[in-house]
DNA sequence: CACTTTTTTCAGAGCTTATTGAAACATATG
DNA sequence: CATATGTTTCAATAAGCTCTGAAAAAAGTG
């Protein structure tokens, strides 16, 4: 096939998104799989992955399934043949909400709930620690303590910003451009 | 050194901060060092660290620069002897800022520039595309625009984020928190 | 239910990134 | 400016993470 500029377009944002999501803690694999979905026009089986992507199956099958647990793409099924296709959400807006909301439910909920461990255990005064080290340790507990309320407003503006919707967190930006300068 | 509750609740955080940092595509030593820095009631320096977290001290000074690079620590000078101390930035909302500026400086704006070359490549209609493939091309090209607004929109975002500081972000969260529901 | 097609799993290989430790480089001191 | 103290660099090594490929499992078909 003959490289339009439509296909080496193509493949520029494919790698480009991979090197990307690898600096955000995602594998460029999977964000390399999740970008020629999020590009293709019509829904691809495992193996137009495998072939575009120049993948093992088992990589493409875990990496597939990653996504879907993500919920940053679906199966679709195909009347002609009994392969399974799949399909990214391709609605941008759509997209980062689910970006935010999992990462929010699998990594920021745990840390906090750390946090809030951290913080118990330093809570009451300890008869065992001398006065020098009792004083660090109330510094400590009130730096976990802002931590943890900084932690949990973002959560909660995530949750709001879940349920807004896209229109939602367009209003939500165009307000805070407003009440900020 | 007896293990009082504050020390244990201490290497707690700090184990879990550095977890959560490499699944955020931050090294997890360095997540760590920041996590002791943080915690601390006094500047350290490069041998604490190394003590502390058991590493060496090559370890130690790369990742001590790193995170002064991103902002996220400072030098401090003492008097009494010529070591450099380290300092980490205590403000919560203020880390917050320095790291979703930078990110946005370092991987957003990019992505956003690869996107705009990539737009730039199907932007005018070539000659050399069939019917079918200019058809895909004009769907490709629509999503990479959203996208790019999208992006754009973020980095907008993340600017006013900076300049307002502690207070407006929590004047933003709060307006954001009445606006939504 | 026997057979075909498709998908998943996972142990080992391969690759990327982080870490060490020692040498080179700075900087302060008398 | 010689020496001592502290810091950075970087080649070699180690650790961790990703990928492969083949075998097992699952799903579809007549």
């Amino acid at each position: 096939m003959a490289t339009s500029g439509y296909q080496e377009s193509r493949e520029l944002f494919v790698r480009r998104w991979g090197e990307m999501g690898a600096t955000w803690g995602i594998s460029r694999t999977m964000a390399e799989i999740h970008a020629l979905l999020f590009t293709a026009t019509r829904p691809l089986c495992t193996d137009d992955v495998m072939e575009r992507l120049n993948i093992s199956r088992g990589n493409a099958s875990m990496n597939l399934r990653q996504l879907l647990n993500w919920g940053l793409i679906h199966r679709v099924h195909s009347r002609d043949d009994r392969k399974v296709y799949f399909e990214a959400e391709s609605d941008v807006w759509e997209m980062f909400r689910v970006i935010s909301r999992e990462r929010q439910r699998r990594e920021v909920e745990p840390i906090i709930e750390t946090i809030e461990r951290c913080h118990a255990m330093v809570d009451k005064p300890s008869k065992t620690l001398g006065a020098e080290e009792a004083k660090q340790a109330r510094v400590y507990a009130r730096r976990l303590a802002e931590m943890l309320d900084f932690l949990r407003m973002m959560n909660t503006a995530s949750n709001l910003l879940a349920k807004a919707g896209k229109g939602g967190i367009r209003r939500v930006l165009s307000i805070l451009s407003k009440a900020i300068r």
